[in-house]
DNA sequence: CTATTGACCGACCGTCCGGTAGATTATATT
DNA sequence: AATATAATCTACCGGACGGTCGGTCAATAG
């Protein structure tokens, strides 16, 4: 009876979605305008909205778009059922190649998380979880004692602040690469996890 | 011939610094209004206007004397003349409780740096630069060999990434609070920092 | 007592933003 | 060829925002 979708419909609104990621992690999510996103596009904003219903439903579908791209990393690293020390430094490996790999989208996650409605910040949030849960059980593994038991999650926070923070300092031309971090970070956390000691009061966590 | 300030001038900025700090650290820079603070401070609009020039001298306010404040305790510490673990275990537990008096300020600086002007984000930066320096010497004195001296900013930058990321995951009301984790990221990077090999190819940092 | 100024406010202005209306052109299907 | 719809555009709207105007009132220095 008619057209159907352009066979360019899906990489246009990938186009889209990469350029809005880069505007936002750049000038963040409520300062960047349509008007930016659809002239980084080579479009008008009318056209831009042919794409995508609204300003917001650019932003959920980058942030859960990540989350479901590292929720997947973790169960597949699952399925590999690795043990012990190799297991977490494979996992830390993982994840940096991912977040280097998503660098715009990785700082939409962390920082314009809280411009999401709750229900969608949710959603996002328990794919996160689900992430450091993954993490938190390789870490557990890892330590020595039932009594620092309780510190496997704090301590699995330390682990991704260090990740996380990472992509705040490195430049993308610095000589140390983000694949280079990745054992760094290994030896660092795996050297220190067993000299943790437990505070005098400190049951639950978080 | 006329009135003085009141002697309450004063602490009407500190509280408007404040009541802002709060907002922009919950909302970000961008989208907190001004009749947002002026609500939050109990002022009309205009008043807010008789204590501060514009919305942006606001920011400037508080990321200038937030990380004034840190630069402050590295110059202080560096008096102390303390040596090796001890030193660096100070600093930690000290940049730990600057932080968690300072959540606020602490986010607004991390996040709302990007909506500075450039000189004013220069000035922000080096002083910065200053604490991380500071930082970077006391790690610097604990890394044995020569061999991984070049390691050391980087190893700072990781230890800064674990501080910073603990309070956008500690609740206040947790029964595991700042101060607690103080010793317990000292643990985890003073035992870690020895077992850190260098990797094969890289000279020169970030 | 009076001139001056600090502290404060309601109403308003120009600008920009997210989003839409309506038209035009291109193209896949019958 | 006819037609329905995708893809694209220019022009526009209502509203929120940062900031200002013009003014009131009371404290205080002379």
């Amino acid at each position: 009876m008619a057209r159907g979708k352009s066979a360019s419909y899906d990489d246009q609104r990938d186009m889209i979605l990469e350029r809005a990621a880069q505007l936002f992690a750049k000038h963040g999510y409520p300062s960047t305008s349509m008007n930016q996103v659809a002239q980084s596009c080579n479009l008008s904003k009318a056209t831009l909205y042919h794409y995508y219903r609204d300003k917001y439903s650019l932003l959920v579908s980058i942030a859960d778009g990540h989350v479901s791209r590292l929720a997947a990393m973790v169960e597949d690293e699952q399925a590999l059922s690795l043990k012990g020390e190799a297991r977490l430094r494979h996992l830390i490996n993982r994840i940096v190649e991912e977040y280097s790999g998503a660098q715009d989208a990785h700082r939409v996650l962390t920082e314009d998380v809280k411009f999401l409605e709750p229900a969608d910040r949710e959603r996002v949030l328990d794919k996160e979880r689900l992430v450091v849960a993954g993490f938190a059980r390789a870490v557990a593994d890892m330590q020595p004692d039932l009594a620092s038991e309780h510190l496997s999650k704090p301590l699995t926070m330390l682990l991704f602040g260090m990740v996380n923070w990472m992509f705040t300092w490195m430049k993308p031309e610095g000589e140390l690469n983000h694949a280079a971090m990745g054992p760094i970070v290994a030896d660092l956390f795996l050297g220190g996890i067993t000299k943790v000691k437990a505070p005098p009061a400190a049951k639950t966590v978080c």
